[in-house]
DNA sequence: CCACTTCACAACAGGTACTA
DNA sequence: TAGTACCTGTTGTGAAGTGG
C-alpha cells in the first residue's frame, strides 16, 4: 500500500505540467515556513464570524425600524459572497455560475453573447418552503458539458438569501436592474476581477483568521485536495491490512490483486455509496424519531483535534466500510474507462433497489456526488420524473444530510437567533422544518446537487 | 490505445480609468 | 484622493484532436 501510494504520487507528478518557477525571494511552497492555507475550521470560524456580526448589527436596526446601514448593505452581501465561495457552507462554486446567478422572477439569461436557445441562464428559486434552489447552466466554458448543476441551498444559507433579497439587494439597484441577484455597492453586476477583489476584500475587511486574502480558486483547490487526503489517510490506515492477507492467499500483491482481479470498480463503488446514502438516511430519520439532541457532539468527538481532515470527512464521507476503501484504491491507481457503462447500469439498478435513496448518495459518497461538473453523473440512472421528485424530497433531506462539522463554531450558530429569521421566506422555511424536524438545530444541511442528462 | 499537442477557457495580478 | 471597476497579459487546466 506504502508504495502503491508512493507509486501513484511520483506518477502524478511525473505527469502534471511544472508550476512557474519560483522568483529569487518566493518563498518554496513547500517550505514549513510558507504560509499554511485556511483550515476547514478557519474558514468555518470566519463564516460564524461574517453572520454573528451581520446577526448583531442586523438585529439592531431592524428592531429600529431603519433602513439597513451601508455597513450591513456591505455585510450581507459579503455573508452572501463568502458562503458560495468559501465552501464552507456549499462546496464551493465557480465565480462565473455566481457572478451569472438571476434574481428570481428573472427569465433572462445574464452571460452575455449567450447562443443557446431560450437559454433560462443561472437561476435562482425560492421555494415554497423557503429553501433556495440553483439551476446552473453557466457554470464553465460553453458547449462542452449540457448538464446543468441542480442545487438545493441549506436552510441557513437559504435564510440568509431570502435576507439578501429582500432587504439588501432593493438598496444596492441603482437605476435599472440588471437582474443579476449579486450586485456590487455600485449596483452593478460583478464582473470576473471585482469579485476577485470583493472576494479577498471580505477577507482582509472582516478579519480573516489566516495572514492574507486567498483568491477563491485556493478555497476550491483546498475543498477537494482535503477531501483527497481524507481518503488517502483512509486508505493508508485501514487498506494494507484488509487486502494484503486476501491478495497473499491469491498469490499476488495487493496491487495486481485489486487492478488485474477486481472487476467493476467504479460500479462497487457506486453502490456502496449508494447504500451508505441509505444508511445514512436512515440513521438521520433515527436521530429525528429519537430526538436526540447531541448528535453533533457525539459523532464529532475528536474533530476538533483533526480539523481539516475531520471536517471533510464529515462533508464528503462518513463511516464507509471496508469494501468501500477497497475500491478507492483500485480507481485510485488507474482509470477503468471502459466499465463506465456497465457501471451506469448498476448504478441504476442500486438505484432502483434503494427506493429513492440515491437522491441522498450526493451527501454520502465518497465527493463524487459533490462533484458539480461531471462526476455526479456516473452513478444516476436520472430520468425527469425522478429529477422533480428529488427537487420534492431535497427539501426533507436538507434537514438530514448534516455537514456535522463538530465545531464550536457550529454550535455557536445555534446561541441566537438570526435577525433575519423574520422574513416571510425565512418563516416559510422555519414553518416547514419545525414540521419536519422537531430539533431546532440549526445545522447546515448538504445542498442536493442533481446532475441533468440530455440526450 | 496511448501519448502528445493544440486550443479554449477560468482565474489571477498588476496597471489604468472612473467616480464620489 | 481613495475606493472601485475595468482592462490586459500571464498562467494553469481540461477537453478535443492527432499521430505513432
Amino acid at each position: 500500500m506504502e508504495q502503491w501510494l508512493s507509486s501513484a504520487y511520483a506518477t502524478s507528478k511525473s505527469t502534471q505540467p511544472l508550476s512557474r518557477t519560483l522568483d529569487p525571494d518566493e518563498l518554496d511552497p513547500d517550505d514549513p515556513a510558507a504560509p499554511s492555507p485556511p483550515t476547514a475550521d478557519e474558514i468555518s470560524l470566519f463564516s460564524e464570524q461574517l453572520l454573528d456580526a451581520l446577526c448583531y448589527q442586523v438585529e439592531e436596526e431592524v428592531s429600529g425600524g431603519g433602513d439597513l446601514s451601508k455597513s450591513s448593505i456591505q455585510l450581507s452581501l459579503a455573508s452572501v459572497v463568502w458562503l458560495l465561495l468559501s465552501g464552507d457552507v456549499i462546496p464551493t462554486l465557480r465565480p462565473i455560475s455566481v457572478r451569472l446567478l438571476s434574481t428570481p422572477g428573472c427569465t433572462k439569461c445574464l452571460e452575455p453573447g449567450c447562443a443557446r436557445r431560450q437559454c433560462p441562464g443561472n437561476t435562482l428559486r425560492v421555494l415554497s418552503n423557503g429553501i433556495v434552489k440553483l439551476e446552473l447552466v453557466h457554470f464553465k466554458m460553453e458547449g462542452r458539458r449540457n448538464q446543468p448543476i441542480r442545487m438545493q441551498l441549506p436552510p441557513d444559507l437559504s435564510t440568509l438569501i431570502s435576507f439578501y433579497l429582500e432587504r439588501v439587494r432593493p438598496a444596492l439597484v441603482r437605476g435599472g436592474d440588471p437582474g443579476n441577484f449579486l450586485l456590487t455597492t455600485a449596483g452593478r453586476p460583478f464582473s470576473e476581477g471585482s469579485m476577485s477583489s470583493f472576494f479577498k476584500k471580505i477577507q482582509a475587511d472582516y478579519g480573516a483568521p489566516w495572514q492574507e486574502p486567498r483568491p477563491y480558486l485556493q478555497f476550491r483547490h483546498g475543498y477537494a485536495t482535503n477531501s483527497y487526503e481524507s481518503l488517502v489517510e483512509r486508505l493508508r490506515v485501514s487498506a494494507p491490512e484488509v487486502l494484503k492477507p486476501r491478495a497473499a492467499a491469491m498469490g499476488h500483491t495487493t496491487k495486481t490483486h485489486v487492478n488485474s482481479y477486481v472487476q467493476g470498480l467504479h460500479s462497487i463503488h457506486t453502490a456502496a455509496a449508494v447504500k451508505e446514502a441509505a444508511q445514512r438516511r436512515k440513521q438521520a430519520q433515527q436521530r429525528v424519531h429519537a430526538g436526540e439532541q447531541e448528535v453533533w457532539g457525539a459523532e464529532t468527538d475528536g474533530a476538533e483535534e483533526e480539523g481539516e481532515e475531520e471536517e471533510e470527512s464529515d462533508w464528503v464521507e462518513s463511516e464507509e466500510g471496508e469494501e468501500e476503501q477497497e475500491e478507492e484504491e483500485g480507481e485510485w491507481e488507474e482509470e477503468e474507462e471502459g466499465e463506465e457503462e456497465e457501471e451506469e447500469e448498476e448504478g441504476e439498478e442500486e438505484e432502483e433497489q434503494e427506493e429513492g435513496e440515491e437522491q441522498e448518495w450526493e451527501g454520502g459518497g465518497d465527493g463524487a456526488g459533490w462533484e458539480e461538473e461531471d462526476e455526479g453523473e456516473q452513478g444516476w440512472g436520472e430520468q425527469e420524473e425522478q429529477e422533480e421528485e428529488q427537487v420534492e424530497v431535497g427539501e426533507e433531506k436538507g434537514e438530514e444530510g448534516y455537514k456535522q462539522g463538530g465545531k464550536e463554531a457550529q454550535e455557536g450558530r445555534e446561541e441566537h437567533q438570526r435577525p433575519f429569521v423574520g422574513f416571510p421566506a425565512a418563516a416559510a422555511a422555519a414553518a416547514v422544518a419545525a414540521e419536519q424536524e422537531p430539533e431546532p438545530k440549526r445545522e447546515p444541511a448538504l445542498p442536493i446537487i442533481e446532475v441533468e442528462r440530455r440526450g
